[in-house]
Order: structure tokens, then C-alpha cells, then sequence
DNA sequence: TCGTCAACGTCAATGGTGTTGGCATAAGGG
DNA sequence: CCCTTATGCCAACACCATTGACGTTGACGA
């Protein structure tokens, strides 16, 4: 009976595209992100991917199964890096803390691949690995199973709801972002003060707010409502 | 001097399409959420919308500059929907619940609208009244007004991104809904025990909670915290 | 050493996409 | 009644994702 050699990752066949370049899995999703952070959505294409990697485009489709799949894969990605991002202390709700900040960093550095792939996170490979180590968190805190799934729950969907929204308006302008405050002063000037009396009341509050986050407090709001259930056993 | 003629909405020529429609931007609209709901986002395409008005593709570049206009125009209309869903009672916290539920509600009822446009609802007409009723509630209620702009913000970013979020879940399969419970639990059925134990040990749990959303408890604890400042001052 | 074969890169073609310019036509206003 | 303009259609353009045929390379077994 011929053995037959099941192919293996650890013995792949490095060949060289036209350029020279060496492609791999992740190389092509890092340069997908890196386009994606410079020119956009709407440039992340087979095409100007493969001419990124010195490739042909359909060559992109040796190794995902489509544009869709690659995308799934950046979706991944983002959680990898959530993932490296934070240390455990062993105080479940500075790890959480940790935790949050760390999913919600990674998201806003890359904004554009956050809001693309905002609707494809379910069920990634990382992402079921950051569900894991905050139900590990929860319960080696001492949540009752119930409890910890409802509070779970509401973290992630803080965590990356907040986190796609922030990163909505930050990847919003292909222009520059230094001139923003003024786009918004702008905006918010060309209300009329008669149909839109409180926002006029509070333009300048409004703009002076815009670039922090709302979600380290709302974060913090969560933690303490866990610690006090937790209290309450 | 010639007296040019301003165009006005009020009377517009009302041509009839080859089959004899007649065109209307919230026909468009209306036709466009239809589509997505039916078809999903790859669905809706400048062709396929044509077709289903029973119209020439191009012709809908009459009434938006785009597919791009479009898009800001369904987003705008997600948002007068949201309008249109909550009673003020004079009491903020009930109208601020009821307000924030709206909202929601308007975007679970459009999942994959919600999806499409989660990124462009900045500054839409309808966005604006909403961020300005929020104002409003919270200025009459007492709030000075760097606390009440904190607080909006923080309101408009909750509802919005567990919105996002939960209609991301409910928008991603093509297939029947009923199949979904038994979709997640083989889901994590499939994980190794071994590499997940605490999802493993608590899946009941998850797929239970997974279609009710964290949303309104975590309303009610933004509406708590608001109204602990508020009695603080 | 060499033959085999799978992995992987390219090329060319297909059908679908958003968008545009030209042209036809109907609806009102003068 | 005619003229302007809004609004419809058609044909064409450039680009897109995807696929199948084909060439090339490298690793492994004999």
C-alpha cells in the first residue's frame, strides 16, 4: 500500500513570485492591513494586493479561498494582536480591565480592517480564544457559571461595540486628519441654532470631546457593577 | 434678466419608469432596505436595485450621486426610523431608556443595513436630531452641560455599537434562522475541551444567552451612574 | 542521481460591478 | 403651443473577483 505524504506545513515549498518575493499566509495579511490602513477600504483589491506582493492576483487564491476568506483571516488577525496586548495579574478585574483596553487598542490601530471586518469577528479561531480567557477570568474569580456567561457577554460586546464605533470616525477621511477639529467645528457651526439649539449651546464641548473615548468609563462602570454581584454571593 | 426657475421639490416632474413605476428617493430607500434584508449586502447592487424598481440602473444616479449617497441615505433613514419609535414622558431617565430601546430596535429591525452603514451615520441629518434630543433630555433634566456632553456621548456610543453588534450576529446567515441554535452549539461542540475548558464547561449557558441581548442592563447601568451624578451636585 | 508529483505562480477569459455621456421624452410653465 | 428641464433609457468604460489551463519549481523516494 503506497504511504501517501500528507502535506505539511513544516516542509512547505518556498517558490519565488516573478519579483523575487516569498509569500506566506501572513505575509499577505499584513500587507492586506498595511493597505488597508493607507489606502482604505475600497483599495484593498486582488489586484492591488498582488502587485503589493509582487504577485499576480490569482495567486492570492492559493492560499484564500476568495477575498472573503481574507478577510476572515484580517478579522483574526486583529484579535492576535488583542491578544498579546494585555498581562495577567492574577486580579480578575485588572485582567479584564487589561483585556478590554487590549481589544479595544487593537481595533483602533487598525481602524479601517476594525469597521471592515466589524461583522465577520464571530467564531474566529482568536476570537474564541479571547471568549475562553475571559470566561477563565470570570470563573477562577469565583463568578457562578450564569453569572459569568451574562457578564461575558456584555463585556466583549462593550469592548467591541465601543471599538468599532471609534474606529468608524477615525477611519472615515481619506484626507489627512490633522485639520478634523475644524471639518467638525464646520459641521457643527453650519446647524442652525434654531433647529438645533442644544448642540449649538455645546459645540465647543462637543468637538473638545469628540477625541476621547467613552469606553475606559463605561468599562469601568462594568467592573464595578461585577465586583458588587460578586460581593452580593 | 431671465428669471431662473429654482427646481423645487414641491413640483417635481413625476415621469413614469418602462414599466410603469414612479420614482421617489424614499421609494428608492424603502426598495434598497427590502433588497437588503432579502438578498443581504452583496445583494444590493445599482443593477439589481434597478430591476427591482423596475428601472434602469443608471437611472437611480438621477435621485443619488452613487451607490455611496445611497448608503448615507439608509443610514439616514435607520435613524428616522429610531425617531419615530420612543415617547417623551418628561421623566429623563424613561425618556433616555426609551430613546436609547429605539434606537436598537430600529436597528435590529434592519440588520444588514445596520452592518452596511455602521460606519457612516456621522452627521446624518436624522443622526443629528437624535444626538440633539439626547441634548436636550439631558440639559432640561439639570445636567451642566460638560456632564451632559459626556454622558451623550457615552449614550449614543453604547446604543450604536451593541446595536452594530448584535445585528452583526443576526445579519450573517443567508440560511434560515431557526437552524441557529444548533449551528452554535456543534459550533462549540467542535472546540477541544482540552484547548477551551471554560467555553466547553459553560456552552449550555451560551447558546442560551446568545440571543438576548447585554444591551438594556447595561442601559440601566449607564442610566444609574447618570443619575448618582446628578444627585451628587 | 534522477523521476515524479504536488505546490504554487502566471496568463487569459468570464461575468458582474459602479459610473458616465448621449439621447429621447414627457410634464408643466410661459 | 412651444420650450425648458427633469427624468428616463441605452451603450460603453474601466475595474473587479474568480476560475481553469498551463508552466515551473522544489522536495522526496528509489
Amino acid at each position: 500500500m503506497a504511504k501517501r505524504v500528507v502535506p505539511d506545513a513544516a516542509r512547505q515549498r518556498r517558490r519565488r513570485t516573478k519579483e523575487g518575493q516569498v509569500l506566506t499566509h501572513d505575509l499577505i495579511v499584513e500587507t492586506a492591513l498595511r493597505m488597508l490602513r493607507e489606502h482604505g477600504a475600497a483599495g484593498l483589491t486582488a489586484r492591488r494586493l498582488g502587485l503589493a506582493l509582487g504577485a499576480d492576483a490569482s495567486t492570492i487564491y492559493r492560499y484564500f479561498r476568495g477575498m472573503d476568506d481574507l478577510t476572515l483571516a484580517i478579522a483574526d488577525e486583529l484579535f492576535a494582536h488583542a491578544l498579546t496586548g494585555w498581562r495577567a495579574t492574577g486580579e480578575w478585574r485588572a485582567d479584564l480591565r487589561s483585556l478590554g483596553l487590549s481589544i479595544y487598542d487593537a481595533y483602533l490601530a487598525h481602524p479601517q480592517a476594525a469597521v471592515l471586518t466589524a461583522s465577520r469577528v464571530a467564531g474566529r479561531p482568536h476570537e474564541v480564544a479571547v471568549d475562553e480567557t475571559i470566561l477563565a477570568i470570570l470563573r477562577t474569580a469565583g463568578f457562578p457559571d450564569p453569572d459569568a456567561v451574562r457578564i461575558y457577554h456584555a463585556f466583549i460586546d462593550q469592548a467591541l461595540g465601543f471599538a468599532v464605533l471609534d474606529a468608524a470616525t477615525l477611519a472615515l477621511p481619506p484626507a489627512t486628519r490633522a485639520a478634523d477639529e475644524q471639518v467638525w467645528q464646520a459641521t457643527y457651526a453650519r446647524l442652525p441654532a434654531a433647529t438645533h439649539p442644544h448642540i449649538a449651546a455645546t459645540a465647543h464641548l462637543l468637538v473638545a470631546n469628540m477625541n476621547d473615548s467613552a469606553y475606559p468609563a463605561a468599562l469601568d462602570l462594568l467592573l464595578a457593577s461585577a465586583t458588587a454581584q460578586l460581593a452580593a454571593l
